[in-house]
DNA sequence: TTAAAAACATGACATATATCATATTTCATT
DNA sequence: AATGAAATATGATATATGTCATGTTTTTAA
């Protein structure tokens, strides 16, 4: 298994903060594990006993409301932690993780963590500081949310897509989602969200190649209203 | 001026964790601040010098939507801290601040707080603990954003308020909002606000006397669908 | 105290979105 | 390649919510 103190993926992370002795430690300690597309790294409700480092694929977090729609709070990728919240807030986790594509976790024991947070202020301070970005995006989503029209968000939610995951060599979204996955991260019915993305091709803002979308003109999203 | 060391406030945020040296360092730096009902504290984009405690009052945090409507993301009561996302994430403030009644604040200096995080690991560790429960609420109110209608999300921001803030003595709720605040916290026009507030008002959930709201049947408010 | 402004309230109507029904296409499995 | 299941697509219709108009009440300031 490969060591955490030559790992590229911790760059992109909180763990960049560690020292190379804290690193071996975690090395000698974690533990690797593969989570096939559809498979549930953890569920709302789990009581998680460490953290995991994504270092292949990409997984959907999505939290059960009342009514009994799963809603997709964020999509995690390649290079990004998760489950720390749960662990410095000592509660079970509030979101579910489920694999998007076949994944490849890194998972380091809650007592590592826990002792590197009181250990080593760097890491500390840049986990605050995700945290503080973090909430500063949730703001952004509950604005959209709550001020936006099903339109608007879901030629947001592929703008965002595109930006922030990028595309494959034929142009089309590299992150590969189902209808109904977009309704549930903008938050309407699977046929609204059907329906727009047809409207979005016959305005010549996308195309679609079975369920690959490709954005044609991004500016004409952007002036989407 | 009073001083930190002994002010009760401090033991409802993170300052608690501070050490009494740092408490009195504080102190003799901070200064304190009146601001009147209607007043802003601080405006979205505006460059922080420090973070404010609340030592008296309410107000609410509001964000611009790109269509011209405010949002109102939170509310925030006497003993809370605002300001320290923007200060740790060193960048400007995305959310303004504006009062709901006349406040009385204690603003510290950055550098105070800076020099905290980095010497006492149980103030960074109490403040990232809060941080971590601020996204978790904030992903609640994702979901209910997305998922709700205008009725359930009225409840829910009534029954909230009367949970949290709590009611004065002829029962009505203690924080006072406007209609229009209503609407810019579950965000939908404000004429829809009045409509089911009345609503709720023919059904006997609630009664109002002028603006002022009474819940009268809280078990029923949380039967609403 | 009175006038003006702001907030509250309600009706009429327009529109966006949800829901239900039903094809059609794509995908996985034998 | 054939079969069944799942995902995608679209129409018809119901419903929730937004918008505009207008009137009333409450608050503010002169």
């Amino acid at each position: 298994m490969g060591k955490c103190e030559q790992c590229i993926i911790k760059e992109f992370n909180s763990l960049k903060a560690l020292t190379n002795e804290e690193l071996v430690r975690i090395s000698n300690c974690k533990t690797s594990r593969i989570v096939k597309k559809g498979e549930a790294i953890f569920e709302e409700g789990d009581t998680l006993k460490g953290i995991y480092c994504i270092r292949e694929g990409i997984c959907k977090l999505t939290k059960l409301s009342s009514n009994g729609k799963d809603q997709i709070i964020k999509l995690v990728v390649k290079g990004e932690l998760i489950g720390q919240r749960s662990l410095v807030s000592e509660e079970s986790v509030n979101l579910s993780a489920i694999a998007l594509n076949d994944m490849e976790l890194c998972f380091i024991p809650k007592s590592e963590i826990i002792n590197d947070l009181q250990k080593n202020t760097n890491f500390t301070l840049d986990l605050l500081k995700e945290m503080a970005h973090g909430l500063k995006e949730a703001d952004d989503v509950i604005v959209n949310m709550a001020q936006k029209s099903v339109r608007q968000r879901l030629a947001e939610t592929l703008i965002y897509i595109n930006d922030s995951f990028g595309t494959k060599s034929d142009g089309t979204l590299s992150v590969l989602l189902s209808r109904e996955d977009f309704a549930n991260i903008i938050g309407t019915a699977t046929e609204s969200t059907i329906r727009v993305l047809s409207q979005f091709k016959k305005e010549d803002l996308i195309t679609t190649i079975g369920k690959q979308i490709k954005i044609i003109d991004l500016e004409g999203l952007r002036r989407v209203e």
